[in-house]
RNA sequence: GGAGAGGUAGCGAAGAUGGCCGUAACGCGCCCGACUCGAAAUCGGGUUACCGGUUAGUCCCGGUACGUGGGUUCGAAUCCCACCCUCUCCGCCA
């Protein structure tokens, strides 16, 4: 949610920002109704103002033991004008924060302009894509020839988009979970987290899938509950409508959990393997953070995600996301992607973003200066740590041998009971 | 699912016959000051948030908020209805 000061007195300045990420939002509509909110309250806060000092009346009439009648009479017209006001108020208060809910979030100053993914600068790249003296194959093909990968019975299961782990797969699921969770809370400061995997609707408003992205969750029938798409969601939103110690700051937190998505609109995108499923299993990191210090903390979150790319010897590159880009909430988010040698490309397996107050501002996330003083709001972070699936595609693809095997990266090794390749048969 | 108790400031709580009780008694905590070489103890003072108007201003003025949403009333923490949450007991259950 954007700031309503800053909306009322630079419309323009907002409006040219969310201009630069290709989705022009008319600011217009929200001075408009904002100005009939104001002009509203003035008019019902008089009347109430009144009603309230001739209620006084009455009652030191009463107390006094005198006729209060006339008194009540009058206030029965003001009564029905205020009852009027209000509903028109209410009427405009809503219009107004369905407007303000459906706004994205501005982009930081430090965000290079774009229209799509093309113009997204590479920011560095770590690792050499292996070279193989035979055609690299793509992970489902090594996942299912070793009989780890059974998207056949996924899908009998459950339908496409959905897979069976079995034995040695399964096996590096929890391993990889276990390896990320222990780095971030043994050498990255994070608090380990397990919290509700379906949510309410208040809870998805807070980190910005509500109301806009329903259609990207799995709501429950008969329950107003939704599928957490991402542990963002309840990690972000853990202390709502409380006000922090600013001494508190910043909080880290991660959390291992299943991920639900709809991938409403993603038809014939990634229809093979791992890498676009309606639930997998993701480490996520969420820091809440002094707002002075947010975006060196996003450089920092950055650094542990990578960490674990590097202690898994997988190579990779760091993109920062261009302003046409960015998702509904962040301010910046650098994307770290992983080579892939069997699609022979770069793909996405860490999206770090900070959103600013953006997401404080939904869930009324605030902190007590240390001072003292007003409360104000913090900011959110977000950054997956890593996702697990797509991280065991590219174990499976870069760790792959001529003849169908692939060799576990030592740092796993300790996890998988010192194995140190999957073999095939 | 059934029966009962409860939800008021950072915490514990008072208020429940509707009006002088909401920056809200009382206690704790926290902040400032006095005392002290310093501290403890003691004493004095302060300490909710949001919205709007206004402003040089964190001043001032008005409004709102007693779990949430409705209703009755000139006026609701207090009366009525619905819902949510917590606790206790019973039932069911991994």
């Amino acid at each position: 949610m954007l700031d309503r000061k800053l909306l009322q007195r630079d419309p323009a300045g907002v409006a040219r920002a969310l201009a630069l990420r290709g989705s022009p939002v008319d600011v217009v509509e929200f001075t408009v109704l904002d100005g009939r909110r104001r002009a509203l309250l003035v008019e019902i806060e008089g009347l109430k103002s009144e009603r309230n000092a001739v209620s006084a009346e009455v009652a030191a009439h009463k107390r006094a033991g005198k006729d209060a009648s006339p008194l009540i009479e009058r206030m029965g017209i003001v009564n029905a004008r205020i009852r009027e006001l209000d509903q028109a108020l209410d009427a405009v208060q809503a219009e107004e924060r369905a407007w303000i809910l459906s706004v994205p979030n501005m982009p930081h100053a430090s965000v290079p302009v774009g229209r799509d993914e093309r113009d997204n600068p590479v920011i560095r790249a770590w690792g050499e894509p292996p070279r193989f003296p035979f055609a690299p194959k793509e992970h489902w093909e090594l996942g299912e020839s070793l009989k780890g990968l059974d998207f056949g019975r996924g899908a009998k299961l459950a339908g496409s988009r959905f897979v069976v782990c079995r034995h040695w797969a399964a096996r590096l699921e929890r391993a990889l979970a276990n390896f990320f969770l222990d780095v971030h809370t043994r050498e990255h400061g994070y608090t380990e987290m397990l919290t509700p995997l379906m949510v309410n609707r208040e809870t998805m408003t807070g980190t910005g899938q509500l109301p806009k992205f329903a259609d990207d969750l799995f709501k429950l029938e008969n329950w107003d509950y939704f599928l957490i798409p991402t542990a963002e969601v309840p990690l972000t939103n853990l202390h709502a409508a409380e006000i922090l110690e600013e001494k508190e700051l910043p909080l880290a937190y991660a959390a291992q959990t299943p991920c639900f998505r709809s991938e409403a609109g993603s038809y014939g995108k990634d229809t093979k393997g791992l890498i676009r499923m309606h639930q997998f299993t993701k480490v996520e990191m969420v820091r809440l953070s002094h707002p002075e210090r947010s975006y060196e903390e996003l450089e920092i979150m950055r650094g542990h995600a990578e960490a674990l790319l590097q202690r898994l010897e997988l190579p990779h590159r760091v993109v920062a996301l261009c302003t046409g880009d960015m998702g509904f909430a962040a301010a910046k988010t650098y994307d770290i992607e992983v080579w892939l040698p069997g699609q022979n490309c770069y793909r996405e397996i860490s999206s770090c973003s900070n959103c600013g107050d953006f997401q404080a501002r939904r869930a009324n996330l605030r902190f007590r200066p240390a001072g003292g003083g007003k409360p104000e709001y913090l900011h959110t972070l977000n950054g997956s740590g890593l996702p697990v699936g797509r991280t065991l595609v590219a174990i499976l693809e870069n760790g792959q041998r001529e003849d169908g095997g692939v060799a576990i990266p030592e740092a796993l090794r300790p996890y998988m009971d010192g194995l140190k390749a999957i073999e095939p048969d």
